[in-house]
DNA sequence: AAAATCTTTTCAAGTACTTGACAAACGACT
DNA sequence: AGTCGTTTGTCAAGTACTTGAAAAGATTTT
């Protein structure tokens, strides 16, 4: 790769007069700045990012860090931040939890040494040690937080109304007639907090128990199916299963067609997140849409806004809304319908 | 971020003391080394990544273009390759095609001033232009193809035996007595091309018939489930269907599904790839499995060898094996086996 | 005490580039 | 011819760090 020096040497010039005539400083001929520029492009220079990085401190990059990169909601929440990354000029490094997430200072050094300007974290697999929150808080640059919460940590965050989406959604099962309603649980992260939350305080304020053999906590996400399957195939079978996110409820989808049941007749099944593919299992699945890009969009953008010094104030906390779709899965045919009077 | 300069100010020694000092080298004092090492920890120490690439020509980092991040061949493959690049101690920065495959230039561009070691790159969406090909011939380092072949680009690649395991996959289902096989191709890419011969030189072989109504080429994946159906609601149905890849599949089935086919006693279906949701989809779907986490290491780690001078000899092509997976989706119930003599 | 030896630390240069100060060269005017 | 302003280009410093040579300091030998 060639230099601006050796432009010089080439046009016989000294490399400040070549630095000049190509970032369209005054001062220079027009026939010198000509002859540099066509250089330039013959060998095809381009700027060295590495010394940009040490003359102004900036990077423009930021480190990213996500459990891997094969769970759709990490993939569609990360085209959104590179599509905002790209609007400004910024590049990225991701980092997964997976492989890190044991040495936590090991991944903070790695970023700390490509000199990123900021981080953006994406929910971790556990929930995060103390000690881990203090490392960061000794992070210099801005640390943006999407979709899950950690508790202790002043951080900025981006994320969904997860109760409000699971209030309504329990809503609207409600007043299509559906009475015995479960759920399926994922404990530990905060979006699962708020979700049961939502769930719980829907059923308290229109008077109807919880089963507590229908509220399946679920720790590994390997065992869904396998719970969700005893849970259905059991006393306790609710009328509709509130899973946490669509991949439950596609391993809940799975169970009742396993053991012969009818979706939505049998058993309503509802996820959280609509993922792409969630039009695509038969029955359609409903589910509570997130607007998964978007999140990552305006964690990116909050993140950049930090950086270049557009947002100071203290920690911000964006929600976005979240709709519950009503698909077949939890749509009675009217035949069926179980409408009842409040 | 404390530089050397500054501990070595803290310290009352020269900044070259302190670089000796942090990187173990012989000619100082034990005192001075452990103070400096003492301070450099108090203000959290990191080296400074950019003045190492200025110094050796290296960055350590590599560039990545995929279409985007939501793809689970790509996330899965990305998995893989960060396992091997994390071995290795580098980093990646990854930029989408389906942004900047128009501009191809400013893609080369931004990894060029970030001085990336090489490029691996995942396939087009689009067949790739010459000129752009001939840019990458342009750029200085290895640059690595993973699953798809550029006509005309001499450059490393890391595949998967396409034809060899389609072919696998027909003389599987011809041995199960499956006689009309249409099959759902996508044409333009090169392991398109390649199943699609592996599947007319089979059926070619066992002097089978194939019905040019029933050779499916869909030219955007949006239009695969429209496409499909039409063809299972025309007189040209076969009795196996066999996709280019696991989406394929999922829309065959949905169509069979929506349009009261039983999977697989009226048609069986068959996709390509084994991405992890062919085991959650009812029946659960034949495919080809393509070790794609493999394929990500292997190319990752063809990248790497390449890159610090292990390998050196001309353009190599690692083709990974491809072996069907037989599951529901083309399994005939014994009561419904079609076996014949060949 | 001076010289020799050894240890420890500093110096200078190099990596790519930007920036402001400064110096030539030029023509116009007095 | 000398002064002035303008144009055009050079110089030096600064960013963080490494490297080998040189210098300084400490210790031992003569």
């Amino acid at each position: 790769m060639i230099s601006m020096k050796e432009i010089g040497r080439i046009c016989g010039i000294a490399e400040s007069t070549v630095s000049k005539a190509l970032n369209g400083r005054p001062g220079i001929k027009a026939e010198t700045r000509n002859r540099v520029i066509e250089v330039a492009a013959k060998y095809g220079y381009q700027p060295n990012a590495m010394v940009e990085c040490m003359q102004t401190g900036r990077s423009r990059s930021i480190g990213i860090a996500c459990n891997n990169f094969q769970d759709p909601f990490t993939g569609l929440a990360l085209d959104g931040v590179h599509e905002t990354l790209h609007q400004f000029g910024y590049d990225s490094y991701v980092i997964r939890w997976d492989k890190l997430v044991e040495d936590h200072a090991e991944l903070l050094s790695r970023f700390a040494r490509r000199r990123v300007d900021g981080l953006l974290l994406f929910p971790t697999a556990r929930p995060p040690e103390q000690s881990h929150i203090a490392q960061l808080h000794a992070f210099h640059n801005p640390v943006v937080l999407i979709d899950q919460l950690w508790r202790g940590g002043e951080f900025d965050y981006v994320g969904s109304d997860n109760r409000g989406g699971m209030a309504a959604l329990v809503e609207l099962l409600i007043s299509q007639g559906f009475r015995k309603i479960g759920a399926v649980t994922y404990p530990g992260v905060s979006s699962g907090e708020e979700r049961k939350q939502g769930f719980l305080d829907t059923m308290f304020k229109y008077n109807l128990p919880v089963d507590a053999r229908s509220l399946l906590e679920i720790r590994d996400a390997r065992e869904a199916y396998v719970e969700i399957r005893k849970l259905l195939a059991g006393d306790a079978r609710p009328e509709a299963l509130l899973c946490f996110n669509d991949f439950f409820a596609t391993d809940a989808l799975n169970a009742a067609l396993d053991l012969g049941l009818r979706v939505p007749e049998d058993l309503a099944v509802t996820g959280f997140g609509n993922l792409p593919f969630a039009e695509k299992l038969r029955p359609h699945l409903t589910s509570v849409d997130q607007r998964i890009f978007e999140l990552g969009e305006r964690a990116a953008r909050l993140l950049l806004d930090r950086i270049d010094g557009r947002e100071t104030g203290p920690r911000r906390r964006i929600i976005l809304p979240a709709t519950p779709v009503i698909r077949d899965s939890s749509r009675l045919p009217l035949i069926h319908n179980r409408r009842t009077a409040l």
